[in-house]
DNA sequence: CTGAAAGCGCTTACAG
DNA sequence: CTGAAAGCGCTTACAG
């Protein structure tokens, strides 16, 4: 048997016809008790192993769902991937993951390809004429897009800066450097919005640096920061990595942390809480964020989904929560 | 257009039959330009994309990569995905990757599905059964089993250990720890067998910890070192994760790094350089491991594959480079 | 309960 | 250069 079975095979073998062999595999209950028995031996002396291509096109349905970040190297996503494929190997679909800065025409295609019927977006910088294109269910999680027409999912970063700068001012801190993400990413704009709003209620100064998310950005925001004649006694970054680098770079230079300078991180990704000292930093529940969306766009494949992608709904709101580890103290005077 | 438009649909507004539409998409050197342009302009106008289903049935092939790793979470991994997707990408082709653990039916199904047509397999402890039914190109990468009938990539994790080592032995470390990784791992295994054979080489004297690559096992494993009596002056722990759990705990101890124990991780991942202290370890050149592998089971997707899987090839070996960083220095006496 | 037949949306010899 | 027709491997009304 080099080749591989198909149905026709089994169906020989069984002395049936390849409608009952496909009932007996899909709906046993439709099939005699001994068909189905005779069926399921050829199955079983055949190796018979559906071929997933062609039932998708009959069907007109893939079982998979499709997950597109914009880069796939970046740990902050690796939870979330493994969450939304618990969530989708249980509801018996494949994940399919692709970068989403493949070009266009590429990604264009990715939902026309008739090879998922569902798509998880953690990019909302996409041409949403592209993604509005995509006739599939599809839900946003973590970045967004107002221009997309899909609901979405993720925690209130807003809030979520807010309660990293009023962490800070209830130190003691006066004076509060935010080291920011790319100015285009709506992720980095809502936490610094967060962050400016909650520091003027609080009394606290603000200075913004920009930085985009990486380790290097948060080095060479500490340098920055330790040129400056005032220095702020504390620092909100966008996100743990970017954290980390500006730490790791303070104590490069000779500062302690918390001693000199408070940091904040933004994610709490999986060192935080073993870095030295262990980063003080918002949580995203991210496995809760991939079992949620992976949910969300499964049950959106489920219904008819007739009419045009659902209204512009509020966003579905996760919890995130300030972690206090050993990079922030009091203010030194 | 509430439809997604297909072949058929092109082809009646072009007033072409479908084979044109078909040879114009493909190969449109073998249509006449004038049809060839009508054609375009219907593929404009009604905004067909080929449903990839269809094709894939028809041509028994899917244009797609499947990669098989033990844990989507491992942050190990992220690098292999995006080099591999990448590279895959730059070939025309789709990258799927599942976690190898769900289960053998749905493992037995993803290599017989028609959806994939070439297997990355980054786990080497699945079923040979399993692995050797699949009728696909596939390729090891980082992990094996000698079982497996197919080619494998990675670096000499065997020697690389000896580089650790004989970094601590330079350094006049005498007595050293192993935090290993799971009994079952081919990787732990070649690692430790790595250690012992060039401790004894080196005149140190071997001490060896279970563990299991993760932080908690490091961390685990200072807490054993630390009760010793006669305690190693240096630990290599046969991954990052555990190298950066066991200096954290270390530190909680009230121990330093290196200056009451010189440590070094495996793997090199994208903190190693910013901990604190940075970390020496093996360096795994990632990247190169993905596209590697990529390119070369796509390479055997194009060949003609007929006999059985490629002979027991000699493993293919990617360098691997000790990275001297600040958490070991000279043994203390 | 079971089978013959149509069809999912493509591609590709085979003719012309 | 182009079209009619078969077929990739399934599923599912429709009859019986």
């Amino acid at each position: 048997m080099r080749a591989r079975p198909k149905i026709k095979d089994v169906a020989t073998l069984a002395g049936v016809s390849t409608a009952t062999v496909s009932r007996a595999l899909s709906t046993p209950e439709s099939v005699g008790l001994a068909t189905r028995e005779k069926v399921m031996e050829a199955v079983k002396a055949t190796g018979y192993r559906i071929n997933a291509a062609a039932r998708d096109l009959r069907m007109r349905r893939a079982r998979s769902i499709l997950i597109l970040a914009p880069n796939l190297s970046n740990t902050f996503f690796s939870r979330i991937f493994a969450a939304v494929q618990e969530e989708a190997s249980a509801a018996g679909l494949t994940v399919q993951i692709s970068d989403s800065r493949i070009g266009r025409e590429r990604l264009l295609s990715l939902g026309y390809d008739g090879r998922a019927d569902g798509i998880v977006l953690l990019d909302g910088s996409l041409d949403p004429e592209v993604v509005n294109g995509w006739q599939l269910p599809l839900i946003q999680l973590s970045e967004w897009n107002d221009a997309y027409d899909a609901p979405r999912l993720g925690i209130d970063n807003r809030a979520a800066a807010g309660l990293a700068v009023r962490h800070l001012a209830a130190l003691g801190h006066r004076k509060v450097l935010h080291v920011s993400g790319p100015g285009d990413n709506v992720l980095a704009l809502t936490r610094q919005q967060g962050f400016s709003g909650t520091a003027a209620e609080s009394g606290i100064a603000p200075v913004v640096f920009p930085g985009d998310f990486t380790m290097e950005a948060g080095a060479g925001a500490a340098r920055r920061w330790a040129k400056l004649s005032d220095r702020p006694t504390a620092a909100f970054c966008a996100s743990d990595e970017c954290a980390l680098g500006f730490i790791s770079e303070c104590v490069h230079m000779g500062f302690s942390v918390p001693g000199d300078v408070s940091v904040v991180g933004f994610d709490d990704i999986d060192f935080a809480d073993r870095f030295l000292p262990s980063l003080t930093t918002i949580r995203q529940p991210r496995e809760a964020m991939g079992r949620l969306a992976a949910e969300r766009v499964i049950a959106m494949m489920g219904a008819p989904a007739k009419e045009p992608r659902s209204r512009p709904a509020p966003p579905i709101h996760v919890a995130a929560a300030l972690v206090e580890r050993a990079s922030t103290g009091p203010a030194h005077t």
